[in-house]
DNA sequence: GATGAATGAGCCTTCATTCAT
DNA sequence: GATGAATGAAGGCTCATTCAT
């Protein structure tokens, strides 16, 4: 991300070397936050893990607010590469497209990164500074799903107030990590499905609305 | 000892007090805990706001944890009742009813008592201990929501699996304090209806099904 | 100790049911120092026993160290007492007397007061003023024990120099309880015995000395 | 982790800075604890004594209690050591040899490690814990003397019950620093003599036992 | 006389951060 | 580039002491 943003000549053997290091302290990093959250996540814990001294993240990394925010970006990223092939891969109605997205979120949610969903939902016990940062980053993610949404809406398939619905999907979307904490994976598999198919109904319109 | 004795009318003037403070402790320790966290809150900001010392609170809480728990089970206390007040009141089809539910629970969670959405969401940050606390007070309330909607599927109104669509309710529902944060009040009664409103689809079924 | 000493007309009710109280407080408190030592010894645990609050043990004593100041010459008191009925009840050699009152200090020690010991060691933890307090008191005590020593180094029977057999007496003397501790009652008394003859040898002049 | 799995020679300029810090806050610790007690014993006062922060002290002990336990084991190896050379440099009686060891230890516990005293006077208000360890490194320093103590009963040389006389032993020698506090070093060899001989009384017969 | 309330000072412990080597 | 050492700030908790009622 440092070195390879630079234009100058093939990044020298060093600078390969260091980029390497910062991506596994990233891996480890995403790690402890995924196990312990962010308040839990320790630099010595991130240290021992990679073998290295809590005095050595420091030649990688400024504070340990940059390297939670870096984590951030790096899931994002990776959540947002995984969506957009899973959304280029697909045709069908809008609901189909839309299911997809959402298994595919809930796979990576929930099998992956379980600590993805707090980059989505903007915990209220994180610091402002990476509420700010997060919400920036999650605009594109959004993206990605509300494109499909509004197409669907324009094509009269779906009928709901996007912010509305959209909401509630991503609430509930990000949850399932918390409910799904310590299933076999087997089981894991069949309720994601199951989640996702109810969750389309947020956008579809009901057979006999009471509440139209 | 001598007070709490007493069969009830008399409870002494210092009794009273004590019972008063407490419950502004409770109140200042849920605020914190809602603004900052499990691990965000320190016993020195929740002392700082009721213009106390950090070692006073000791007189009336043994511990942090036992603050914690007691926050826990009052906002828990407070929500149950107004739901099975809510429930109570109301008559007509599952879904009027449901709805009036959620728009209570919406009510609650957005106007009153912004801290409550952390009880039913389980951070996946606190401490097993806590976990286990709120998921048995969490059981009650469950069973009032849960109660209606067995009703709604036994009578055909609505078709779902209970389990699933219970789960994508809780995970969207809690969620809405961190989505309107800092709007205005007018515009959060528009948008607690139409959520609401929203939400309901998950219980009926869809117009036209284009997922198996 | 305080109301007793006046010389007006009969100690009022008042008075002396404040002796009362004092008595009962100071018993309380030597109970705690024995079980808990001096600096495991805090007023909440004395007020507990008492059924008081930690707030009117001030009405006693002016402060924590007044009340083990206190405990410690009420010991100190006790102990000299029971040692001068001792010294006055027996008759014979010096020898026997002065095992006389060691069995007398060992039963105390052992059986009623092992806090008593503290009083007679000097714990090198304790703050100088106690110590400067103790050893004062200390002084009395050891009169009772060198005058029977002296006697008999007088007569011939004990062949020694005063102050260090004294000082071993003491430090031996004074140790048993931690040595006893949890012992049965039974055995405690046929050693006891033991430990006094044994100690006797320290006056006496050995049959065959090596070392004379 | 590198520099402790190498054969020994050459343990690295860190890792032997390393242990003279080690040794440096375990003197310091065992000063304040002979001073104070173990109760008065604070992180704080150590680390002031070495111009360090409470903080640093543990990058070398993860708990007070370890430091604790280090002391007791340091001095207990500290004088099991210089016991142990002394009973093989000496010939002679049971009583020479015994009056050696008296000597020795007396010399240790009053020139050099005040402290250590504490390690074998069990003082009754230290946590179980604490009590347990000294015990068990007790043991050891206790069989020195015994041994010597056993062959001379054997040899018919000494004539008391081992336990009785070893107690008894111990309380005093270990008490002499309290006494000796503040003496002048001069006076104080002639004074541990005199202790050591008239402590060797214990374990021979009196000359004429008044005392069935 | 008794007590609940409040507190300041102190303790042990953790942790992100800095710096000399 | 890596690390051991050191630290300041903060957090939870205890306790003797004061004071108004």
């Amino acid at each position: 991300m440092t070195a390879e943003a630079r234009s100058g000549p093939a990044p020298s053997r060093v600078a390969r070397r260091r980029d390497r290091k910062v991506a596994d302290i990233l891996s480890a990093a995403a790690d402890v936050l995924s196990e312990r959250g962010f308040h839990g996540m320790s630099l010595d814990e991130v240290a021992d893990r990679l073998d290295l001294t809590k005095a050595s993240l420091y030649h990688y990394f400024p504070s340990r607010e940059e390297l939670v925010s870096a984590c951030l970006e790096t899931l994002a990223t990776t959540a947002n590469e995984r969506l957009r092939q899973t959304a280029g891969a697909v045709s069908g109605t809008a609901a189909e497209r839309l299911g997809m997205l959402i298994r595919a979120q809930l796979d990576m949610v929930v099998r992956e990164y379980p600590q993805m969903a707090r980059l989505f939902l903007q915990p209220l016990d994180w610091p402002e500074l990476y509420r700010q940062r997060s919400r920036a980053l999650r605009v594109e993610h959004d993206e990605i799903f509300r494109s499909v949404v509004r197409e669907g809406i324009r094509s009269g398939e779906f009928n709901v107030d996007e912010d509305v619905a959209m909401h509630n999907l991503y609430g509930a979307m990000n949850n399932v990590p918390v409910w799904f904490r310590g299933r076999r994976k087997k089981d894991v598999d069949d309720m994601a499905a199951k989640v996702a198919d109810n969750l389309l109904r947020l956008f579809l319109p009901p057979a006999s609305s009471s509440s139209a």
